[in-house]
DNA sequence: TGCATTGATGCGCGTCGTGCAAGTTTGATG
DNA sequence: CATCAAACTTGCACGACGCGCATCAATGCA
């Protein structure tokens, strides 16, 4: 997406970024194969060929390390959102959002699907994974806060960015519930509907 | 709410729920003196008298002991959205629910309201938090399911029990964001208010 | 080339979290 | 009431964790 640009940074921030990513990859990798649980923080460094000590001036924990790969996608996601028309409303811009990253299918959404598989699989890293929705909530709701151009104490922004992010994980879980084929047509359809139910309003009545 | 039914439980089970209450509040104490950083399971086992070991039987973190209270206000909330009459919708029985509760003004709910100051001021404990949310999210959409009498694969619960959630935990961290009288009244506008969007619908555009 | 900044690494220490094997309390049974 | 099995508590030990600190190496700049 945004990479690789020559100036932008010198040999030192890459080398930083590139012992970041070698100690995702590792850590996604090694969770993938062993289980998170036979997962040791000095096994990480030593698959990415870094000392042990250094790890922990990128993550604080080996769950850190591991869901540090949803925190590159929900970043990808906001910034797709951020650049749709301002014509688009809220839920238009986000929805057409999502389409653009799920129909990406590069390395980054292959490995955001992998977490989450693991994740799904591994309730332990639920927390963490919530922690990094969080963090990008606040960055979201910021972004939603522009394009409506609420004011400054209004609880919309927070809330939309609330519900919107929740949704998408709710459908994402129910998605590779069973055993699916990694049809991104079928999630497409569920994420237009869950959206379609966050603008009808979500009261309702005993049928 | 509902204690000390007599012969509900035996000595044994009533001497689990004390150690595990003494536990959490002695947790609860020591990290709002202390700050959560400076404390150590050894304390809060000796501040409750119990043995360092037996406190593992109970909660796996010292984070998971101070955060344990807010996972009871939010079993007594739950328990009375489900006592709501059946003929008030899904986001008016909740709106009553939040209302009860914030009326009670009983020990459960002050120590809520400290656990959630605490929270405020100490972002580490955030994913906690979050985590326990989102364990009773499950117990809440399934509520929300027999309410409205959904079908089993719908998405509608989760998303409303995710969204009502999150929209109460914003309302309230705002509220409490600058310095404030605790004003249940004005906590309860706000409650209203955030239902009110909910119920309109999440989508916008630019005015 | 010399120098200041910043990251990488090794070391040490206190804490964490848990399996294991006792000892103790509880509730049930005859 | 005596006895027993299940469940709970506790101490012990051990590996892993997370970080402060000091040191070395790489980088960027004048």
């Amino acid at each position: 997406m945004s990479h690789d640009a020559a100036p932008l940074m010198g040999r030192r921030e890459r080398k930083k970024q590139a012992t970041r990513a070698a100690l995702r990859e590792a850590a996604l990798r090694l969770a993938i194969r062993d289980g998170v649980e036979n997962l040791t923080v000095e096994r990480i460094a030593d698959e990415a060929d870094i000392a042990l000590r250094t790890f922990f001036n990128y993550f604080s924990s080996k769950e850190e390390a591991v869901v540090a790969t949803v925190s590159s996608a929900a970043e990808a996601l906001i910034a797709e959102f951020r650049a749709r028309p301002r014509t688009e409303s809220v839920l238009r811009a986000f929805r057409e959002a999502v389409l653009v990253i799920l129909n990406e299918s590069d390395d980054a959404n292959r490995h955001y699907l992998a977490v989450v598989r693991l994740i799904h699989r591994t309730p332990s890293l639920v927390p963490q994974q919530l922690a990094v929705l969080a963090a990008q909530e606040k960055a979201l709701a910021e972004a939603i806060r522009e394009r409506v151009d609420a004011a400054e104490g209004s609880v919309y922004p927070a809330v939309c960015a609330s519900a919107v992010l929740a949704a998408l994980r709710i459908v994402v879980n129910q998605w590779l519930e069973p055993e699916r084929e990694p049809s991104a047509a079928l999630l497409g359809r569920e994420v237009d509907l869950v959206i379609a139910e966050l603008a009808a309003g979500l009261d309702r009545q005993r049928s």
